[in-house]
DNA sequence: TGGCATTTACATTCATGTATGTATGCGTGT
DNA sequence: ACACGCATACATACATGAATGTAAATGCCA
């Protein structure tokens, strides 16, 4: 029974990429066909193709959907939202982004990119997440260099490695939560390791 | 002409494992046929078919041999190589595996573990790093605990907060190199930043 | 009625597994 | 020592199934 109206045709789009996102997260990417997930979706291939050219197309849709972590920490930084210094800048930012991780379709898709996705098309997720890794990785430097310019940072902490600290503590922490979610809090137990973090580098008053 | 030695035939068997690392890294396991792996290693897929048993054989052939960072920590650290203590054979052990990774071999086969693969038939590696992850942690966190029963970690540290700290920037030190391992050093910028961690945690004398 | 959304049908490609072919090393008997 | 026979170490050929992309058919809203 084909030809919705144009809001209904939207809807099949979406929940043909719900479907994605299932069928991706429970048999990893390479080994879904188009055929699943149509499937998963209550309709057949020929929708896919209608809707999205193929599934690279469709995966990168299904991405487009949720933000990157670290895009967001990125742009939580150079917002600058309610900072009361770099530092809590860059804590807050952290926070946020844990929180952001944590709404299901996030989670979900994430975890696919981590864990369920090796490569798709000629486009490959892990020189996607280098750029953006390089990206945060110079904007957390920065952050780190005006702290201790400010001197809030305590001696033995150079902004290089405060900014390797860091870094490799939030992927640490998605990536192993990503892994079993429902082993820990991100938000939480995620959240109160950062916090300690920041509490051993910053210089007492 | 078939039928070499059985010394050669070791090498062969040795040759189509190193060539699956090739091709593995370059193209990622799903889409890496045997027939690629084969060609690569000078022969066909019948040399493959006579080996192993199928892709995901070969596979695990592949990656026994290597041994797993984490499992190399919890080793190192139930061995306690020349402690001066708990912190000591954490920090030790840590740095450690670090080493090991840095080795040719190791460093391809757990970049394809990591960035090159999603499953493999019906054993994925997320089980296993799964299981691994949280053997280690818990050998890490009774560590923490003798070291906080020694008086050796500072008060505002818990163990199993800095149990996670620890175990989260491993992980991401490991996720973040192996996604490219020419743009810093694991053994000194990340033993920098791990000893680092040691140092904040530490109860000064 | 015409163009939009979707299904159905079809051709092609590709990886897999298996079956078969084949030449060689190796043990055995004498 | 030497020929014989067999198991070994591969290569080749083939059958199968699965996924892809596309073209034609179909029904429905506007």
């Amino acid at each position: 029974m084909p030809r919705r109206t144009k809001a209904e045709a939207e809807a099949t789009r979406e929940a043909l990429l719900d479907a994605a996102e299932d069928v991706f997260l429970e048999k990893g990417v390479s080994r879904t066909s188009l055929e699943h997930i149509a499937r998963h979706a209550g309709m057949t291939r020929g929708a896919v193709y209608w809707h999205f050219k193929n599934k690279a197309d469709l995966f990168h849709a299904m991405l487009d959907r949720v933000k990157m972590p670290l895009q967001q920490i990125i742009d939580d930084i150079t917002a600058e939202r309610q900072a009361t210094g770099p530092l809590d800048t860059l804590r807050l930012a952290t926070l946020h982004a844990f929180e952001m991780l944590e709404r299901p379709r996030s989670c979900r898709v994430h975890t696919i990119l981590m864990h369920r996705c090796e490569f798709i098309s000629d486009i490959n997720p892990v020189e996607l997440q280098n750029r953006l890794a390089s990206d945060c990785r110079e904007v957390v430097r920065r952050c780190f260099q005006q702290a201790h310019d400010e001197g809030l940072l305590i001696d033995e902490i150079a902004p290089d490695v405060a900014t390797l600290m860091l870094h490799s503590m939030i992927g640490g922490l998605v990536h192993d939560w990503l892994r079993a979610p429902d082993s820990f809090s991100l938000r939480e137990s995620g959240g109160e390791a950062i916090d300690r973090l920041f509490h051993l580098i910053t210089r007492r008053a």
